[in-house]
DNA sequence: ACTGTTTTTATTCATATTTTTATATATGCT
DNA sequence: AGCATATATAAAAATATGAATAAAAACAGT
C-alpha cells in the first residue's frame, strides 16, 4: 500500500522523506477525525486568557472560582474559556460537590505537539522503523 | 519555576513588532491590537487549510499558484492564508520575478513547541508513543 | 507599449468569537 | 425551608474571521 518510497522521493534527505511519511499518514488516518481535533486545540491555544490559565493549572488543579481570581474579566468570560478548554480536551472538569475543578489533561497537547514534531528534527529517529510501522499498518486496514 | 506564563515570554524582538506594525499600519491601532508572537502562531495554526500548506511546503518550496492548486478555494482566499502564515512567522515569502516563493519558516513552530514543552515530560519523540498514537488514530474511524 | 501571468487588495457577506450583564441552576449549610 | 456559594446559560453588542468576486498592481516576454 505504501508507495515505493525511493521512486517518490528521489534525491530527498532521509528526514524530508520521514517528513513526507508523516504527511502521508496524516492525510491518510487524520484527515477527518484529528484534523477537526487540532483545530480546537489549536485555536484554544490561540488565547492569551486560556493559555494564562493552563498554566495556572500546572501548578495544581484549581475550582472555577480560583481560576478566575487573578483575571479581570467576569466569571462567566472565565466559564467559558474552561468550557473552550475542555472541548480541546485540554482540560478535564470534575464536579465534587457544587466546586466543579479543572486539572490539565495532557493528550490533547500532546497531540498538536506530535503534530508539530513533524516540522522539527528528527534525526535521533530510527527512520527504518517507523517507516515498517506505518506500513504494516496501512497494509492491515 | 513556572516556565509557561506569557509574561515571561517576550521573545519579539523590536524589528519584528515593526514589521508586524508596517503590515497592518492601515487597519490597526497601534496600541491595543498588539498580539503576542504565540497568539499568531496559533491561530494560524487552528486553519486546516493552513496546516495543510505547512504539510506541503514541507516536501518543497512552492509559489503561491502552486500553493493554491489542490485546494477548492479561491486564489485570493490562500493568499490571505499564506499572509496569516507569514504575519505568524511560520513561513517567508521570496519574491523573484512575478513569482513569490513561500518556504517553511521552522522559527515559529519551535517557539510554540518550547511553549508547549513545560506541558509534559514529552521532551522527545519516543517512537513507542508515536507508534501507539498512529493506533489509536486509525482504531478511532 | 501591449499582453498574459502572478499575486495582492477592496468590497461584501455570513458566521464565529469574546465579553458583559442579568438570570438561572445546583449544591451545601443552618 | 431559606440562604449563601459555585457555576452555567441567555441575550446582546463589538469585533474578528473566512470566503467569493472583482479590480488592481507588479512583472516578463514579445
Amino acid at each position: 500500500m505504501l508507495p515505493c518510497i525511493d521512486s517518490l522521493y528521489p534525491k530527498i534527505s532521509p528526514k524530508l522523506i520521514f517528513n513526507h511519511l508523516v504527511d502521508d499518514w496524516m492525510h491518510i488516518s487524520i484527515s477527518r477525525t484529528m484534523a477537526s481535533s487540532l483545530d480546537l486545540i489549536f485555536s484554544a491555544l490561540a488565547d492569551p486568557t486560556r493559555r494564562q490559565i493552563l498554566s495556572m493549572l500546572l501548578e495544581d488543579d484549581m475550582a472555577v472560582t480560583d481560576v478566575a481570581e487573578p483575571f479581570e474579566m467576569s466569571l462567566a468570560a472565565i466559564s467559558k474559556h474552561l468550557r473552550v478548554l475542555t472541548n480541546a480536551r485540554l482540560i478535564q472538569q470534575e464536579r465534587r460537590g457544587r466546586v466543579k475543578w479543572c486539572k490539565l489533561d495532557p493528550d490533547a497537547m500532546q497531540e498538536a505537539w506530535t503534530w508539530m514534531q513533524g516540522f522539527g528534527q528528527f534525526d535521533h529517529l530510527d527512520l527504518d522503523g517507523l517507516e515498517a510501522y506505518i506500513e504494516r499498518t496501512l497494509q492491515s486496514e
